[in-house]
DNA sequence: ACCTGAACACCGTTCAAGT
DNA sequence: ACCTGAACACCGTTCAAGT
């Protein structure tokens, strides 16, 4: 009867299950505790407070993070920087799709979360074997921002958000005063029916914005 | 004594004077209501829920941001339209840092903001000008991000948040750990030790990183 | 040492009642 | 129509008490 003993590692992976299945705002206190079998105060032994367990799935992200790049690692000198950046990103980008509350909860973090440190830490050699200074890469990781780490947040790019087939409510009242939108939207809409929302599709996004950008790096190395 | 009656206006710009003051946290519907002079049972007269709040506190600063970009509007045609979108996102960025809070909430609204789409209507209308399809534009908004408003999201860049001239202190108990990482921010330490913990310049970042993008974009125009 | 129940100080929101 | 007080169903967290 009695369940396994609680631990911190118990209280994180119960809150990634959480947030997995009921979103971030799922993870409380109390609901942790219950998928524990315990009461909510008994998770103060293992973890000092509400921050701490948010912080530490942040970390347990990173650490699935970590693991799927060590499976993808390519040889980074001279030229090779470019592509091994890109499968270690591109990496990053499916556990984070696996985790699709993710990308909000790091961005919200203000402490660094050290699996997260050791990822840019690869990609800092990643870009030094590649030839770039320790000033072009402090740059490069800035140009590169959050897609460092796999993910752009996608802010509402109007036709994101549930693909319903329905164009956006706020959109449509608006569309006379939001003449190029709608025109670029119709147009795109029309040139590939079949797509999300004849519109949409993310991961080839994301990889031609970071393409953009690693581009735009290795000219200046 | 009568205080002027409530009203959604006054109520929302109410709630960014607030997050001005105390940060997104401090938006609450009683606290609010108490800055306004009446009990928060009273603003579910002029606003349906607190999601609404802050759907609008975003729409606010959508039209600060609107206001800012009009009055540096510059001629969008040809090799201009590359001029014009910079300004005006530097423009947006402007108003954001006067609201530090604003970039996490953009992000984490679902529901779009009339003004911030009239923000990318206005881009887009440049692009076009600038001689893009609609395709190209299309993935040019995907590539630019949250950039296009404006910010990207900093995640813990380590050397960010306050600039205590502390080093992170998970930053300095993984240093071994983290070779490349310490390398890179020791130098840039060295480099240039008047700057904010001889490390970080926002704004030139953000414009390193918008100018890469841009230049990536107008290749292909 | 680990766990717990009751309690405290907050939330957003509903509802019936006031003017 | 607009505003309100009391109440409800939640939070995170403290504290004293149990084993």
């Amino acid at each position: 009867m009695s369940r396994p003993a609680l631990s911190r590692d118990r209280v994180l992976r119960a809150a990634v299950e959480l947030a997995d299945s009921g979103g971030i705002s799922a993870v409380t206190m109390r609901r942790l505790a219950e998928e524990l079998g315990a009461e909510a105060m008994s998770l103060y032994h293992h973890v000092a407070n509400k921050e701490q367990v948010l912080d530490g799935i942040v970390d347990v992200i990173g650490a699935e993070i970590n693991e799927a790049a060590a499976r993808v690692t390519l040889p980074s000198h001279g030229d090779g920087w470019r592509k091994a950046a890109r499968v270690r990103i591109l990496a990053a980008r499916e556990v984070l799709l696996r985790h699709p509350w993710a990308p909000a909860l790091i961005e919200s973090r203000t402490n660094a979360s050290p699996e997260i440190l050791l990822h840019m830490d690869a990609l800092v050699g990643i870009m030094r074997d590649g030839g770039f200074s320790h000033d072009q890469t402090h740059h490069a990781l800035h140009a590169l921002g959050s897609r460092a780490v796999g993910f752009t947040q996608e802010l509402f790019t109007p036709g994101n958000g549930p693909a319903t087939g329905e164009p956006d409510p706020v959109m449509a009242a608006m569309a006379k005063r939001l003449p190029n939108l709608v025109g670029m939207l119709s147009e795109i809409a029309h040139d590939d029916p079949d797509s999300t929302l004849g519109w949409c599709d993310d991961q080839a996004e994301f990889e031609f914005g970071l393409d953009i950008v690693l581009d735009g790096l290795d000219r200046l190395r």
